[in-house]
DNA sequence: ATTATAGTTGAATGCGTATTCAATTGTCAA
DNA sequence: TTGACAATTGAATACGCATTCAACTATAAT
């Protein structure tokens, strides 16, 4: 029984199981979304600075010296996060303020911590 | 005042609440350790691999079918996934079927599938 | 107006890693 | 023991992305 996909370097073993899987999966484009969101969590420096404004609104500034990066490295992820929606920011004279857009964030990320922090 | 980290560009605008935040936040050896933990479901065949398992008990030439690429990269993909000891395995013939180590990891990623799919 | 500082942006660089290929191991069947 | 196939492994490749640098915008103070 003869895999039917091109690419594939190999039979199927058990083509029932496969197809009963494929129908119960999410979709790839689903699949890549979700894949998409973790990788900002999978970076030290945007959980750090996820983590930081958990505690505290911040400016850019104040971000750059508590994560040590310059000032353009901190605004290029905050830019990401911005677009995933999960930080907000205020504009305040020559300062720009940000904060966590909603107070989910340190729920989503509880799961991972006690999974990893069991181990340490 | 000025910045008193070398490798730093900018002053610190509330030395205040850097500190404050300093006290609070986690090590960077723990933030690390969780980013890395985040990096396995920020890779779309990873996840495929674990939600499949989830799924069922399958063999490395079918999940090489169903995700569609080669069995060496599942193959790879599926050390990372023994290593992070989120799956496991048992040998029976010229076949390896794997299947997750524990069923925490639906929930794992539940939080992050509600926070995305809300949005598609 | 001019200077200083906060923040953003785009280009260039370098590193990490997913994938493939080729070679190898292990197991079963003939 | 030989051939076929599942799985693993290491090397090579290619791609994505985090960071830095340099240039720029914006705002405030003198």
């Amino acid at each position: 029984m003869v895999c039917k996909i091109e690419m594939c370097d190999c039979n199927v073993i058990h083509q029932e199981i496969v197809e009963a899987v494929k129908e119960q999966i999410p979709e790839d484009n689903r699949i890549s979304v979700i894949a998409e969101f973790y990788k900002i969590f999978s970076d030290s420096t945007k959980l750090k600075i996820l983590w930081a404004l958990d505690i505290s609104e911040m400016c850019v500034c104040d971000l750059a010296v508590l994560v040590n990066v310059t000032k353009s490295a901190i605004s290029h992820q905050l830019k990401i996060l911005k677009e995933a929606n999960l930080v907000k920011f205020r504009k305040e004279g020559k300062n720009v303020y940000y904060s966590l857009s909603d107070n989910c964030v340190k729920e989503i990320i509880e799961k991972g911590v006690i999974h990893t922090l069991n181990k340490m």
